[in-house]
DNA sequence: TTGAAAGCGCTAACAT
DNA sequence: ATGTTAGCGCTTTCAA
């Protein structure tokens, strides 16, 4: 039941009659040592299960070869694929993940990135909110690689991201749309100071206007991403005068909202009214209807943002910032 | 374009013409210390946004404020919201999480333990694929608590758990469907070397046995808890000569498995095969059917598991193990 | 009330 | 090939 203590350099110095540095140099194979000696040390190593102290060699090193990851909701499956991409090459290169939720809360958001400050965490890869300047500004004042996923900021040019091409992947659903023989169409946009939300409403707004189709502003409404929001714009859209045939919905939550408001009034998708989203893959085949959904390949959202922020840490000389931007996937559904 | 120095206390200490303990006094509020320099000290950090080293403060106090988290996936939303609710009790109490995803690989969760134990994490949430003896062995020895939950290990005494009440749930969601007028009634098992696998079966074992209706192996089949597993595993028991007329499938992603196997064999949920599943609740309100389901109270789980963490680490006096049994949520459906 | 100094466990430059 | 030593940035005892 006591605490054991831990065993460290030291003692494994004390029992077999070396120095400190000894053993440090048979554990991480760089200095000379002789085969004899450290084949000694390892074996000593092996049965006392001895424990690397990382905190001490990241104080030392002045790197904690770990990555911070700040989602607005872990729960929304997309930032979950987002971390499980990051995460398995983290792993690969060693590094470990500091994981935060911000809970669409910017002061959260600017508490977890100032924790991971403190924590010397080596890059960070930020689904942020919104503007959270100040606080990247420090980042960047002591070099620490900061790669934005989802959300980009305006000045993106000096910063690092990986996103989805947001404008033409709402263009292009609005095309199909339009080419099923849809005119009446309204969006219930994400919110417009987010890049994420205002790309895919401008998408939305050139291909109407490619298709000479004017735009209805009562059938246009700025939700905030969350269900809620689905919900009661959809209501608002469809208690208008003349509803649309179909709306644009820009996140998966907002569709779900959206779809059991169009339920709760009786009326039937797509016969009433069609949907159209982003992000809203039905990993679970019992969608009904399934929606036709333009969607941002997460996993590899992830994986790139991690690689990025790796491949800077390891680089021996400054990069040009990468702005990855990567094609949407559509997957059709009968929602339309 | 130049990293820029971080500051530290001596940096402060030159400055303010003062020594580096008492700015650190200054800062923790410890110590005896003067409210004017108090005051001046504060005043200058904010201005030079110092950055505590927190990495340093750690090795110094023997302490990381941090907890560990393994789970075998992210991407499974039962899992995201544990994670969520981890993170909210962390957050609250001053801890950073530091997040691994096993992958269902015994290989892969024993690694992360290893890095977690060098990143010395104050505690450890663990939900475990199987039997990981030896790596929380060290654990123990380094009096380092771990909180399992979802599976708990067989010499649970000696342990923190939080799980659900499996075989009660298995138990009631079997009784139902009997009450509902079913006789035939087959099981796809998660893993029965697993708690979580092994209780959802004795339930339902137990609950046949007392409504005199006797198992027909046959209709028996154990899964992983993969979606894949799920499908082979219906499709197995629809093959049988006489298949039952209900299926209880232990988890989620085995009954998206099972469902699009059901369509794919032109069969219909509930008329040709009732379903009732554990953890498969539907925020999208779209599923179709929606399923009949007994769900661990993921957000619960994980605050529970982080505040019991955290309460044995703050502690004064040593804490007898804690093994919270919670509730299963269940909600209907017409899957059956 | 403040300062000096030791030390957390590790790595690496330098000395032997 | 191995040992000695300094020091990463912080907290805390002890001394002034």
């Amino acid at each position: 039941m006591n605490k054991q203590q831990p065993v460290r350099l030291r003692d494994l110095a004390f029992e077999l009659n070396l120095s400190v540095s000894t053993i440090s140099r048979a554990i991480s194979g760089k200095g000379r040592i002789s085969d004899k000696t450290r084949v000694r040390v390892l074996k000593a190593i092996k049965k006392s299960n001895y424990t690397p102290n990382d905190v001490a060699r990241s104080l030392r090193m002045q790197n904690a070869m770990s990555l911070g990851i700040i989602v607005t909701d872990i729960t929304n499956s997309f930032f979950a694929s987002v971390i499980k991409g990051a995460q398995s090459v983290s792993r690969e290169m060693g590094y470990s993940i500091l994981l935060s939720n911000s809970d669409e809360n910017i002061l959260y958001e600017a508490e977890a990135m100032q924790l991971m400050l403190e924590k010397q965490i080596s890059g960070l890869i930020l689904a942020s909110v919104g503007n959270n300047g100040p606080k990247i500004t420090q980042f960047q004042n002591l070099n620490i690689p900061v790669v934005f996923i989802d959300n980009t900021p305006e000045s993106v040019q000096s910063f690092d991201s990986v996103s989805t091409d947001n404008h033409k992947a709402a263009h292009s659903l609005t095309t199909r749309l339009i080419e099923k023989g849809y005119k009446h169409i309204g969006m219930i946009t994400g919110p417009l100071n987010q890049s994420s939300g205002r790309q895919r409403y401008e998408g939305f707004q050139s291909a109407m206007k490619e298709h000479g189709i004017p735009l209805r502003d009562e059938w246009i409404r700025e939700g905030n991403f969350q269900m809620e929001s689905g919900r009661l714009m959809m209501r608002q859209i469809l208690e208008t005068p003349i509803p649309p045939k179909a709306v644009i919905i820009c996140n998966n939550y907002m569709t779900y909202g959206a779809a059991k408001t169009i339920k709760e009034m009786g009326k039937s998708i797509p016969a009433d009214v069609a949907l159209a989203s982003f992000d809203t893959d039905d990993p679970t085949s019992l969608s009904s209807p399934t929606i036709a959904s333009m969607n941002q390949p997460a996993v590899q959202i992830g994986t790139k943002a991690a690689e990025i922020l790796i491949n800077r840490l390891t680089a021996k000389h400054p990069l040009s910032h990468t702005n990855l931007v990567l094609e949407p996937v559509f997957t059709d559904g009968d929602s339309w």
